[in-house]
DNA sequence: CGCTTTTGACTGACTAGTCAGTAAGTACGA
DNA sequence: TCGTACTTACTGACTAGTCAGTCAAAAGCG
């Protein structure tokens, strides 16, 4: 009866809320998640949980938000110009850090594929691909200003990239398949090496 | 004795279930998929449905294998032996003619995201990966050796391609990218050709 | 005090799976 | 050819359990 010290530092109920959410997600995954498995790990009763949220949807909605900006604030961190490198850490970021998060991916691939149901989840993935690809594509223009890469379409590239990606994190979680991440990391390496880059 | 009379011809009882299944996924998804709404679609209770299956979940495996043989007599289809043409056609199949079954995408992508829970789904979900890959690679090896395709490692090419191909499938679905499937063709091209076919 | 937060008890809807019984067809023995 | 035994396929009623969400009351606090 201890899921863990409730830490007195932070006592906005919301960000424990959503700390709450995060380990029932990594414990039971999305399918078993149920308000009394976050209340659980909340240490409160269900009832407290829909005292701050109307709704199970309107809580994880907000939950999406959440992980959502960590996310982006730890691909903002990424602080090199040089294009060739700077695309280097974007691709660690998206296919090499994540290998931390095993259970955090299986989850977000459960909640990913109920968002042709659900219109609050499609529109929070579809936000974060976009920031992901806008990412992308502004290095690639900058590599292509540079003379570092071809003069490719920015977007398609950035697009194939993301396919990847996506590829990637579905097979480690659908197959169990640890070395999925790697070799897609090092398929992104050849897809940008044999189409982006300029071989003089 | 043996359950399986080759020559009933019609009212066969497995084959009505798969199909009802199927028109169960697609209309409600895996995830509000019940045994009521299966035999609503096969037209008797759900009772009659138990004496066939024990649980839901030798259905719905009994139904993937189903599916999967459905999948792979389709691609054993492809006659072409010509290793660029094969690859062509091979990858026309796995991210072109899915196009259509817009909503069995959907529930299948349902349905692998729980394979991290349910071993009978993961097994098959391997099998079939297995066998594409073990087609892609019988092209590969079959272009290198005929000097059509570089010496490149035939196994992580394979890989490569179905990372794009799950890439696709998994954005076609989550973000409801209609282009998603494909971009990844011209991308899955592009690989193809500045990867593996040798140039010169 | 009054306001926010939390609780426990509850509801109604829904779920997989069980069970006894039924109808129709098939196999077999005399 | 009749009758008995057995099989397949199914039904309707039921159990036991789950779930999100509600609500009146109470606890905590500034």
């Amino acid at each position: 009866m201890m899921p863990d010290a409730p830490d007195r530092r932070s006592a906005d109920p919301n960000e424990g809320i959503m700390r709450a959410t995060s380990r029932a997600l990594r414990d039971h995954g999305y399918a078993d998640l149920t308000i009394k498995r976050i209340a659980e790990e909340y240490g409160k009763s269900t009832a407290a949980i829909h005292y701050h949220y109307d709704t199970k949807d309107d809580l994880l909605a907000a939950y999406l938000d959440h992980l959502i900006d960590q996310f982006a604030s730890s691909v903002r961190e990424v602080e090199t110009t040089d294009p060739a490198e700077r695309m280097d850490l974007l691709l660690d970021k998206l296919l090499v850090d994540v290998a931390e998060y095993r259970e955090l991916l299986v989850a977000m691939l459960e909640m990913r594929s109920q968002a042709p149901y659900k219109e609050a989840f499609r529109e929070r993935f579809r936000q974060n691909d976009e920031y992901l690809r806008y990412m992308l594509k502004a290095v690639i223009n900058h590599g292509i200003d540079e003379g570092v890469f071809r003069d490719v379409d920015a977007d398609h590239a950035a697009r194939a990239l993301m396919t990847i990606v996506d590829g990637a994190r579905t097979r480690a979680v659908v197959l169990d398949d640890g070395e999925a991440l790697e070799t897609a990391r090092q398929t992104a390496d050849e897809y940008v090496e044999t189409v982006l880059v300029a071989d003089d």
